[in-house]
DNA sequence: CTGCCCTATGACAGCGCTGTCACGCTAGGG
DNA sequence: CCCTAGCGTGACAGCGCTGTCATAGGGCAG
């Protein structure tokens, strides 16, 4: 197609000089600036593509002093909410002729490492922080930085940022379980040893506060701390709320990915779902839907191309840094984990009868 | 912490000035170069942490023709298996001191746009293509370029690669499920009407071999094309091999989320596995072990490490390019969800008993 | 005591762009 | 017919580093 093999890349002088034009013709041509004659401008362009050029960002960046990069630290990378931000800020940032450059920090080492060496300082416009639980001791190194700032999926005072009402989300899930009938509402949050992922206690507040409205009196019997991924803590807390003088007959999950393990537990040992035991996930995680899991659905695409936005105005008008905020609406999805509370309708309530089943 | 607020960042020459030297002498004691007195390097890494100073990659890249960076193409970034491989690959590159650059390519439009505006070209010392069907006209493109190029989960003749045997893997599994004593055995292959996500045939090729070694005949009627995600299409399927004269006793998937739609759409019609019905699927997946899926298990984060690796080398000496090829084995982790064939040990052949149960 | 080598450091050009300024040329009013 | 605008283009410096070459000074052998 091309033709000449182009072997390290050609230079804009290349292309002027292939134009018959001066460096300083192509550059204003490619960058579509200021009054290039339509003749020029085409004969630039087509010595361009010839020549297969890209412009080097190392030599704009030196002048400009932007580097045209985005910034993107995550606690992890394999988590499905990251997954799914991080499909919406992509396409979004490039769209924005932004790349997009990935920190992943999941260990206490590349955390020093990282807040030691500051990678994204000068070599990115912008830093969006994604879910990701700052020390006081990182915030501050990060406001050193003069480099914008976008939190992602968390809030920070007086700083650029998107994420959703987590108190009225789980306000609003906790009343969907009250309205079907159910009193006694378990609440599973997940343990964050390491203090990576961002988590305020929003969700759980939200759901204590949905309670104390409906008149159902706070029994912390019912809100366990279990590991997310790992099996044995969550066998635990549902032994011990199964084993409760009155146990739940609904447990709302703090995200969805502990639902799951909890609907394994359940089917585990013989509970039916939701005859016997709602659940309730929060997340809106791709599985949710298969798996038949009523849940509070966040639009993970969505805040990442809300960050991109944000990533965008805040580069073009750094001034603003703090009055940005946007707030996306969480999305209540009713499926076949949830139904009405034993007793409320026309189920038994009697507890100890045979639930046997055959899976 | 650190003092004096940095407005648009310390330069080099500053920390010089600070510390009392000569700007090449902060250069050679912060790229740990050649002889540099202990005083000399102990004074300007005081500066340098004074002036919370980080350098600017694209002025060095200017001189040595290297950006420190690495760009990652892939299909998307929402799936289970490309967020494994990133986050091991992350990591791996920015302890070898390389960014990771991200482009995620879904649309035709993306497509387009990143194969005209090579944005990687001259941006970044190495191009991972991790899962993504490149055109005859992309590869030449990309060869053109003249930039390093690795492969990941995918290979191609000549080309540094990391991937895993995918015809021996799944030759493995069918003979599994032959040893289990089924004959009749399901194969459900994900449709790509986009084409974007790289597959060779490789998958089915391992299966219909391990058939023909079996003895078994071949039968297309069990070959079924699926869509990923989408439910109707898989009711479809299953419809059909279970309307079959000889219905299958055990399903292949080639990727576990087929598998797992599986699974539900299984039990929505009462088909207890594996009772009458094993599944075996294909990925590894993080949920494959809370849903008791046999599966083979692809090593997605170690895949993700040796491309960083093989991105190293490759750089490090692009001469070698074609020479280094990784391939990384498969395990079988049989669970629950595959079991012997009904018949061939103490189960029930009747096939129109009650299955019903109470899930 | 002299000369040589080696170590530690500095000077300087230049990487590939962009932004500023200057300049030539054409068009239109006095 | 000359002067002034204004458009299209070129010249040139300099962004912040690195690599090369030059150089000062100290130690050691002769």
């Amino acid at each position: 197609m091309v033709g000449e093999a182009v072997e390290k890349g050609a230079t804009l002088a290349d292309v002027a000089e292939r134009a018959g034009v001066s460096p300083s013709t192509v550059s204003r041509t490619l960058r579509g600036l200021s009054t290039v004659s339509p003749q020029t401008r085409a004969r630039v362009e087509k010595a361009a593509r010839e020549l297969s050029f890209a412009i080097s960002r190392s030599a704009s960046s030196l002048v400009t002093g932007r580097t045209g990069r985005v910034a993107v630290l995550v606690p992890n990378l394999d988590s499905w909410f990251l997954g799914a931000a991080l499909a919406g800020l992509a396409p979004a940032l490039n769209a924005a002729g932004l790349d997009m450059l990935v920190y992943s920090v999941t260990t206490a080492e590349q955390r020093a490492e990282f807040f030691d060496r500051l990678p994204a300082r000068r070599n990115a416009d912008a830093l969006l922080v994604v879910s990701f639980a700052l020390s006081p001791r990182e915030r501050a190194r990060l406001d050193d930085l003069g480099m914008p700032l976008v939190f992602v999926s968390q809030h920070e005072q007086g700083r650029a940022g998107v994420y959703v009402d987590d108190v009225e989300a789980a306000r609003r899930g906790t009343r969907y379980l009250l309205n079907l009938g159910h009193r006694r509402i378990a609440y599973l949050e997940p343990a964050d040893p390491s203090g990576f992922a961002w988590s305020s206690r929003a969700r759980l507040d939200g759901y204590r506060e949905a309670l104390a409205e409906a008149g159902v009196d706070r029994d912390d019997e019912l809100v366990r701390r279990v590991a997310d991924w790992q099996g044995p803590s969550l066998d635990a807390a549902v032994g011990r709320l199964l084993s409760l003088a009155e146990p739940p007959t609904a447990v709302f999950a703090e995200t969805d990915d502990i639902a799951f393990r909890l609907l394994t537990v359940l089917r585990g040992v013989n509970v039916p779902v939701p005859a016997r035991m709602s659940v309730l996930g929060f997340d809106g995680h791709a599985m949710a839907e298969p798996w038949d899991l009523s849940t509070l659905a966040q639009p993970a695409r969505r805040l990442g191309e809300a960050a991109a936005e944000l990533a965008r105005q805040v580069i073009q008008d750094p001034a603003t840094h703090g009055e940005r905020h946007v707030v996306l609406p969480v999305e209540l999805v009713p499926r076949g984990s949830t139904g009405p509370a034993p007793g409320s309708r026309d189920e038994g309530d009697k507890g100890e009868e045979d639930v046997r089943n055959g899976g």
